[in-house]
DNA sequence: AAATCAAGCAACCGCAATATT
DNA sequence: GAATATTGCGGTTGCTTGATT
């Protein structure tokens, strides 16, 4: 037997809103809430509409300080940052962006932002080629999971939609375009600009072997895993403050890395603060022209992190926590 | 001017998680 | 603990509008 429907499908409008039903809900909602009952509310609102339809169009349309229209570098920033290390959880990406909707980041990354990264602009009407892996722009579950372990992305170029981003301090440009990272302080507080994250810093260098293929085989990326899991305090299941149950979580990750030129790109990133069990993440790139041992020494400045590298891999590999 | 195409966006659908009985 | 109800989420659809042919 099937799910009983949520609501007599006969007897209710669908389709665009109008501005009277949109006055009534509003005017019911403002005066007694929504009684924490959707399913009712239609009928005591006098809708004739689900109460799925009425909440959807409550919180994404009619509830007080929604913000619509442009979105602001800043919050493209935050949205690709989050998209590269969590996906399309949109709504806890919008839960980083007051006054936005998780389905206003949602339509707003598939017609506008995905676009942008992709390296065309909108008055385009077809794609240059994409500098992106089929598989990020559109993360299926199997593309960055099937590997059940730390899958890294080669996409074909550079990374044209992040140019705009601001490099944290900590990455010093040199005349010869090299990029030294030196992870002090002001990195730190720079990267919790862009995330609610305050602990275990994550940082990732290039490395070479593919050993997982991509979830549909159709792009040319080169796709990198190693099983992995990542301990760290602070994470807790539930969504609410203070979560502070240690556990160990899968470590989905993203590497960048030019398969043609072998140019190494990095990624950083910070461990939830409990409402998630997946990582944070800001993503650049640059070329590396120094070694493993070198890059131990820039990092492991801070006693309270911790070193990691995928010997097994390649020594060029490497995590820092 | 009409037809076609594509972008943008609101809304719907189905499923999973959670709450309630 | 099981069954049922409700909520929340992400993917998808379909309508509207504007641009192009």
């Amino acid at each position: 037997m099937g799910r009983a429907p949520c609501c007599d499908k006969a007897n209710v409008k669908k389709g665009p809103w109008s501005p009277q039903e949109d006055s009534k809900l509003k005017d019911y909602i403002e005066k007694y809430g929504t009684g924490g009952n959707w399913i009712a509310l239609p009928q005591k609102a006098g809708l004739k509409r689900c109460g799925k339809s009425c909440r959807l169009r409550w919180l994404n349309y009619l509830r007080p300080n929604i913000k619509h229209g442009e979105f602001s570098d800043d919050e493209d920033r935050i949205i690709c940052s989050l998209f590269a290390s969590i996906g399309s959880r949109w709504s806890i990406i919008a839960a980083q962006l007051p006054g936005r909707t998780d389905n206003d980041i949602k339509n707003y990354w598939n017609t506008k932002l995905k676009k942008k990264l992709m390296g065309f602009s909108p008055s385009q009407r077809k794609p240059q080629q994409s500098h992106f892996p089929s598989s990020f722009l559109t993360p299926s579950a199997s593309s960055y999971r099937s590997c059940s372990n730390t899958t890294y992305y080669t996409p074909n170029r550079t990374f044209p939609g992040l140019e705009s981003l601001s490099l944290p301090s900590g990455l010093l440009h040199n005349n010869n375009s090299t990029t030294i990272f030196q992870p002090q302080e002001s990195l730190l507080s720079s990267m919790h600009t862009y995330h609610p994250v305050k602990d275990n810093l994550l940082i990732m260098f290039g490395g070479h072997e593919p050993s997982c293929s991509s979830s549909d085989g159709s792009s040319n990326q080169i796709t990198y895993g190693k099983e992995m899991e990542y301990d760290y305090a602070g994470a807790g299941a539930s969504a609410g403050a203070g979560a502070s149950a240690e556990q160990a979580v899968p470590l989905d990750s993203y590497f960048y890395n030019n398969g043609v030129e072998e140019s190494q790109k990095f990624m950083l990133g910070g461990s939830s603060n409990g409402w998630t069990e997946r990582q944070q993440g800001l993503w650049g790139e640059a070329s590396l022209d120094f070694g493993v041992e070198e890059i131990k020494q820039l990092v492991t400045t801070n006693s309270s992190s911790h070193f990691f590298f995928d010997e097994s891999k390649t020594q060029e590999k490497a995590m820092y926590y």
